[in-house]
DNA sequence: TCCCCTCACACTTTTGAACGGT
DNA sequence: AACCGTTCAAAAGTGTGAGGGG
């Protein structure tokens, strides 16, 4: 059997390597920025965990994001779905995650899509865009579109934006994909870091009865232990700047960043006195963070691998912490949330299709646009008709979306994923389709 | 025995209907 | 009739801890 770290370096790494940084995807206009990033960390510096349940659970912190650079009068549809960070299945052991075997099969690929959607990029950008009733849940056969996902193991939350003037149209849009390394997680079905009780508890309104300095004091007197409560109140400056009354600044957050990076030299001896997070290059802006891929390395500081080779970033520690980290990251992540640096770049015949704006072509925009957005079919010669191909293959419904339905659309189904339909992967740019259906786009495997 | 999952519970916030005033 | 603000009950979202299954 091919170990997984073999499989990943099969990946054919796209763009998001971005050779030239930034400025790869800065051609494109479209920027999005994680709000409350302050409070994201918090979690994240200590391992973020999700409750996964049967019925579906929320996010918390939730993802919100701010977006900017859309054409104001096109039409935008926004989608979260979720990538495993890694391979792996693991367990939470004296206070640390180490791992405990291979993850298990991939449940059904689901994307939830934003209930606003679609909607122009006035829309979007006029606010900040809160994918509050996302759910998760570990009910492989749930019917609520909620997103599936299987309790101990780690994932990646994307954003996708996909220009689109309603959901029929989706399948030959343009799109972009946005990840934040601090959104990654572990779905657990009940907490196993107390830490991350303590904090959920701190900040999240519907847990407000389980806080010490709560009206409710009698309940938690008596459950918690002394010592517990104890940590609890050292961890009370996290409160003072609650999420709740607090929104950040992400420009500020931009610089504190480097001053306050959980990759940074206090991680050493921080909680548990393992980074495996490359610093440097992922010490980053938020916007650097545009069409990130799901960023094993930047995860969990507490993860501890034992089992066989693991690809840990802790077991790249030597040499990624030296600088280099983003780069051992970038060899066996499936760079799969990225489009290649040449079809972003690159003028499609796919942006031949109607604008919001009027019956006008999408070429008949501004230029600057035909490098905003990733175009889904570019680089197939010869497709002047979105209905010849389309990589999220005609014969597929809408039944992955997630979310709300809408009453102008179906309700959605849900099925699984077919994973078997080489032929969308094709046309694309990765030759690899087996690693596509592991770590699936959504615009190849969940419609 | 251990690990993980499910469930009922008490508590909270959110939602939306109903109502009255302007 | 339309709009706005208030009230209140129901619904939904929390973590806890007991209990059960593998």
């Amino acid at each position: 059997m091919q170990s997984i770290r073999d499989m990943k370096s099969n990946f054919s790494t796209p763009s998001c390597s971005i050779p030239g940084g930034p400025d790869a995807y800065r051609q494109g206009n479209i920027r999005m920025t994680l709000e409350n990033p302050e409070l994201w960390k918090s979690f994240h510096e200590i391992g973020t965990e999700m409750i996964i349940t049967k019925p579906g659970r929320r996010m918390f912190p939730h993802c919100k994001i701010n977006l900017s650079g859309l054409i104001p009068c096109s039409k935008y549809i926004l989608l979260v779905d979720m990538v495993p960070v890694d391979g792996f299945r693991y367990k939470w052991n004296k206070e640390k995650w180490e791992v405990t075997g291979k993850a298990e099969p991939q449940p059904p690929c689901r994307t939830y899509l934003h209930p606003d959607s679609p909607a122009p990029g006035s829309h979007w950008m006029k606010q900040s865009v809160s994918f509050l009733k996302l759910k998760l849940t570990n009910n492989t056969l749930d019917q609520h579109g909620h997103i599936i996902l299987h309790s101990m193991h780690c994932y990646q939350p994307r954003f996708h934006v996909v220009q689109a003037d309603d959901m029929y149209s989706v399948r030959w849009s343009v799109f972009q994909t946005f990840t934040f390394s601090e959104t990654s997680f572990t779905s657990v079905t009940a907490y196993q870091n107390t830490k991350i009780t303590k904090l959920k508890i701190d900040h999240n309104p519907f847990a407000k009865g389980f806080r010490d300095e709560g009206t409710n004091t009698k309940k938690r007197a008596n459950r918690i232990p002394a010592s517990t409560e104890k940590k609890a109140k050292e961890m009370d400056y996290l409160s003072k700047d609650s999420y709740e009354d607090s929104p950040s600044s992400i420009e500020e957050e931009v610089v504190k960043e480097e001053h306050y990076s959980p990759w940074g030299p206090d991680r050493e001896h921080g909680h548990h006195g393992q980074t495996d997070t490359p610093p440097g290059p992922d010490v980053r802006d938020m916007y650097n963070a545009e069409q990130r891929v799901p960023n094993p390395a930047s995860y969990q500081p507490y993860r501890f691998h034992k089992y066989g080779k693991s690809p840990s970033p802790s077991s790249n520690l030597g040499s990624s912490n030296g600088g280099s980290g983003r780069a051992s990251f970038e060899s066996r992540v499936p760079d799969v949330a990225t489009v290649p640096e040449h079809e972003a770049s690159k003028p499609s015949v796919n942006e031949i299709r109607s604008s919001p704006c009027g019956p006008q072509p999408l070429a008949g925009h501004h230029p600057d646009y035909t490098g905003v957005l990733n175009i889904a079919q570019a680089g197939k010669p010869g497709i002047l008709s979105h209905h010849i191909y389309s990589p999220y293959g005609t014969e597929q419904t809408l039944g992955q979306w997630s979310g709300p339905s809408h009453a102008q659309y179906p309700p959605p189904h849900h099925l699984p994923t077919d994973y078997s339909t080489p032929a969308v992967h094709h046309g694309y740019h990765h030759g690899n389709v087996a690693e596509w259906s592991q770590y699936p786009l959504f615009s190849y495997s969940c419609w």
